[in-house]
Parts: structure tokens; sequence; C-alpha cells
DNA sequence: TACACTCGAGCAATCGTTTACGTGGCGCGG
DNA sequence: CCGCGCCACGTAAACGATTGCTCGAGTGTA
């Protein structure tokens, strides 16, 4: 029963059941042309020799491995995780298997792992990165793309799946003015990504609308990658420390705003009383966190799905929307209370 | 220069360059053999057509994919995840591929995956799961295997990198008495992996050790699939409701504990003043908790990493340990104060 | 009896690589 | 001048599957 060494092939199964390699083949894939006696001797024989078929070699034939490749900035990231969870899911229940691959916001990394996917022949990709230097990927064999969340901003004709970024970015920051903050601070990281970019349009567009100034010093930018929430606490720590005055913070993330919400405590500033805090993503961070963050709500898993759809229609070679824009919303808790 | 369509394949490259097939192998392969002009007539062709190797054939040919299966239980746990990210960016720069596998604690669905695995011709699976029916993946195809963290009961003589849980639900509770606890409850899902029952087993050795009974009461397991920590509140609340008394809480993680904690302020229930917390994998939401939360600090990186250099060790054929315990240590925080 | 048709099954090409082996030309030593 | 060896390269057989084509035997019909 157990095998020996290497897995069996089709051919030797063929040979155990007398008939040819073709009749094994039409058997596994019920194509008919055999009788009920072939199929059961086949079956038996591959059932006793636990044959299970060399996808690579399927794949190599049918010129299609039912495998798709991710590119995700950060897995660690609750947000990211959900998504990729959901996508992994959604393209399981169709038969596919799912590479991922941590690109960590680099470029290089990225790149790397474009070549690579395109190269073990992945049959389209979902990907999260506004990095990607875009000229490449058309040429590198004009693989099915979709965009999910984050894109680059040259994406030419590559659809994509994003949320309304802009109108987050406008509903928090008019959330923090109608609680009376008047000096609002946007954190965010270094990011190409138009729909990270998006939120501070977003953030500058609603301060605008009502008369108040950007000041550059409330743009508190985090350098280096972000991670977990320990940079955004010491830069923060760094920005009180210099007595920047604010009343309000806008945070590009949950996570970012989770470290704000520590360097405020560590400053023994109360929140909300003091300043309010909002985040974007509404992810686990935001309800674990004290006071409970109110946060830009996203829907990932609803990214997810329709980024698989998506993706699966442009494989299947059919056209799809460019642009599927999912709305967000706002959902309030204690620290802008 | 972009492609109309399909990839470039190497015979095209071998009739643009006017060689055979065989010397653009050996030219790509730098094995020698070639003369510098025609090296170079090559490289040119295949810069300019933009080839790219055809994995799967090259799979085909030499049996081996340099892709490795992980299953995974949850990655949208963040122990999970920096489990999955550092695993995933140890093979990358060992030239392999990870395709991501979420379980969800189903055994079914993993036993599937595993399938597809084998199908796929992974070179080697990372297994984070107590699920599997172990009598099968043998026969599957002996494919290298190693379990980290969670394990099978019966995993034969499957190498695994886990950690001292045993010692850290000792670790857990023996804090909680030093701190004057004597009605501990466990909180635990139902798991029928090892590492997870020692976690309990550990609790119960230190509670012995302490001359304290384990009351069956405060056993409480949670029903269904654990996710977010929702579930864990929901049924902390109905503990409480009932009445059953305790003074101390060991949480077989930190996403049961951060539930533990809210429901703990549901009620009204002062921590650490009436009732102390701990938790296990000191992930992010121990630091991001209020009050922070006292964890067993698990080391999920060396974790990877140690089960990336089994897998490939074991991939090469040498021999390998067959349990690497990592040790834990116990990070105390204000949810024990 | 002859013919057409169907059914079950095999043959062989093909996918894109790698690699063992064969081969022609050239240089060089004897 | 002959022969040997090496260099640079080509030929072809794998790897494990799919699939169009062929083919023989059996059946039904006229």
């Amino acid at each position: 029963m157990a095998q020996s060494n290497k897995p069996i092939s089709m051919r030797e199964v063929a040979e155990l059941a007398g008939v040819s390699i073709a009749t094994v083949s039409r058997v596994i894939n019920g194509l008919g042309g055999f009788s009920e006696e072939t199929r059961k001797r086949v079956e038996k024989v591959i059932e006793e020799n636990g044959y299970i078929a060399n996808q690579a070699a399927k794949g190599l034939r049918e010129a299609r491995t039912r495998t798709i490749g991710m590119i995700v900035p950060d897995i660690t990231n609750d947000f990211f995780s959900t998504l990729a969870l959901q996508a992994e899911r959604a393209f399981a229940d169709e038969g596919y298997s799912v590479l991922i691959c941590n690109d960590a916001n680099d470029a290089e990394r990225g790149e790397h792992y474009l070549r690579t996917l395109i190269s073990k022949r992945v049959d389209g990709i979902i990907c999260i990165s506004g990095r990607t230097t875009f000229d490449e990927d058309e040429v590198l064999g004009n693989v099915p793309i979709v965009y999910v969340d984050r894109f680059p901003e040259r994406s030419h004709d590559i659809p994509r799946v994003i949320s309304d970024d802009l109108r987050g970015g406008r509903l928090a920051t008019e959330h923090l003015i109608e609680r009376g903050c008047t000096r609002i601070a946007f954190m965010t990281g270094t990011h190409s990504a138009l729909s990270v970019q998006n939120r501070g349009i977003g953030y500058e567009e609603a301060l605008a609308g009502h008369g108040l100034a950007a000041d550059p010093a409330l743009r508190i930018e985090l350098k280096g990658r972000v991670r977990r929430f320990q940079e955004a606490r010491e830069t923060l720590a760094a920005v009180i420390a210099s007595g920047v005055d604010f009343d309000g913070i806008f945070a590009m993330n949950d996570v970012i705003a989770v470290g704000a919400l520590l360097a405020l405590r560590d400053a023994g500033i109360r929140v909300p009383e003091d300043v309010r805090v909002v985040g974007f993503d509404d992810s686990i961070y935001a309800s674990i966190a004290t006071p409970a963050l109110t946060s830009v709500r996203r829907f990932p898993e609803e990214m997810a799905k329709r980024g698989c759809e998506t993706l699966l229609s442009l494989i299947e070679g059919n056209d799809v929307e460019l642009e599927d824009v999912i709305p967000v919303e706002l959902a309030v808790r204690e620290s802008t209370a």
C-alpha cells in the first residue's frame, strides 16, 4: 500500500491495469470511450497504489497551472491577512492554489517576485502594491493581473478593486472637525500607492472645505517600513516632545493609529478629551485598543471576493470593469467620543 | 519588445539565435560548452524577447518544483501570520516559493489541501496542524514534512519544531498563583493538537504542584472555530453570568485572552485587581490591549527559521532531529500587576 | 453478404525543459 | 601526414500528462 519512494505515474497505472496510458487519462477525466470493466480495473489500480496526478505535467500540457500568485505588502497586518485569507479561500473554492509573496513594500523584492510568478506560469496575479515598476510586467508575458487595494500610478488598463480612499480620508477628517478639532495631524508612511495618497487628499479636501489650513507641521511621515506600531509610537512621541500643537489625529491605518494612542498615553495626553484619533481599516486593532478606535471601515472580505472574481473572469478571457470601488463607512468609537 | 501573446519558449530563442535548443539551455545555466560569441547572441535574443524559463517544464524534467506548501490554521492570527511571513521569507531567500493553505482547523479541508500540494509536487510541506489524519500522508507520496508549532498525536517520525508549551502553561499558571490567585480558569478551544493540549497539562501540573484542585467548572472550552476574539468574549460573559467564581484566567492564546479582557470590562470586573489574566503567544494583541496583557512569549520568527532549515535539510536528504523545542518565557505586564 | 456505423482502445505528437551522447573541425604532437 | 583529443555544438530521449487520429471488432440494416 505505502509507496516505497517516488509517486507512481500514469504510465505505471496503465501497465498495472493492462491498458494504454490514454485510456487511464480518459478514465480519470471521465471522458468516456472505455468500458465499465476497464474503468473499474483502472480505478482499482489507482486506489491501491495511491496514484495522484502530476500537476506539473498537466500544467505543462494544458498551459495552465491552476495556481495564482498574490503579492502582499505585509501579511502581518490584520487588513492584509484578512484579505489574503478570503482570497485564498475564494480561489481554493474554484480549484486554484495561491502562492503568497510578501514584498514588504520593497520594489526590488516585488519585481523579483513578479518574475518568479511569471516563471512559474501562474494563471493570474493578485497584486497589492503601488510599487511595481510597470513598463516591465506588460512585457513579462501578459499574465492577467488585478490590483486590489493598492495600485501604482501608471497602471495602464489593469483592472483594480479598491476602496473609496478619498472619501474615507474626507469622512475621517470631517468627523474630527465636527467634533471640534481644528488642528488635525495626518500620520502616514511614505507610499507611492495612489490609494494611500488619496487618503491624504481626502484629508486636505476636508480641511479646505471647512476653511482650515493644512499645516505642513501636521503632516507626520513615518520613515522606513511601517512594521507593527512601534515606529508610529516613537515618531509621534518625538513630535509631541517638539511642542507641535494638535487636537486631532487621522492615521493612514489602524496600526499607526494604535501607535499614536500609545504615544499619547505615554505623554499623559487624554483621548478623546485632549486629542481625538481616527484610524483606517477598522481592523481588529481598532476594537482591541483602549479607548476603542474610531476607524474608517473597509471590507477586505468583499474586496478579496471581487478581486478574485475579476481575476477569474480575466483568466477566462472576459472583459471586466477597470475600476471597482468598494464604499467605506465610518465606525465611530470612543477615541472620538 | 512587448510580447504579443504567449511567453516565448526556449525553442523560439534557439531559432532566433540560430543555435540549437540545447545550446540555449547550456548558456542559461552557465554549463559551458559554448563560445563567447554564441553566448552573447543567445543572451541578446533572451533579453530582447523577454524570455522567462517555464518552471513547470523545468520542474517536470527535474522532478522538483522549488515550491513548498504551508498549511496554516488561521493566517489572520498574528502569531501564525508572523510565522508565515518569516517562513515565506526564509524560503524565498533559498529560491523557493510558498503555497499557502488556510485550513481553518478543518480536518477535511486540511486533507484536501494535502492532496493538492502532493499533486502539485511541492518539494516539501510546512504543516501547522494537529488534525491531519496521518495514516494517509505517508502513503501520499512521502513528501518531506515538518510540523511547526502544532502537530498531531500520531506523528510517527515526522520532525517538528515546537515551543515548550508544557512549560509555558506551567509558567503562566505559577505566575498567577504567585500573584495570589487560587481559582484559576483555563480558556481553550477544542484542539487535538498536542501542543495546545500541553498548555492545559502545564496548567494542571502547576495547580497540582501548589496543592490546588483543578475545578472542571474552571475549564472553559470554546465551541466552534476560534475566530477573532468575539467568541471568547461571549463565552466568558456567559460563564460570569452563571456565577462561576474565579480570580485568574489563563488563556490558550492572546486572541482568547483579549476576548476575556473585554468580557471582564463589560461586566465591570477590574483587571488585575479582581481577576488577573495571562495570555499565550505574546503577539501584537498583548501589547495593544488595555491593560497590557501578561503573556507567554514565543518566538515565531525563530520557529519559522528552524522549521525552514529542517525542511530544506530533509529535502536534501539529510537526517534531522525529530524534535526541536524552542523555549518560552513570560512577558509580565499590567494584566497581572 | 456487403456496407456503414459505433464503441473501446491504442498510437503518437505535443507541452518546454534537461542531459547523455554523438559528431565535425581544428590544433598539435610524433 | 596521421591520429588523437578537445571544443563547440547538435540530436534525441526523457519527464508525465492530454488528445486527435486510427483501427479492429461487433452490430444493425438493406
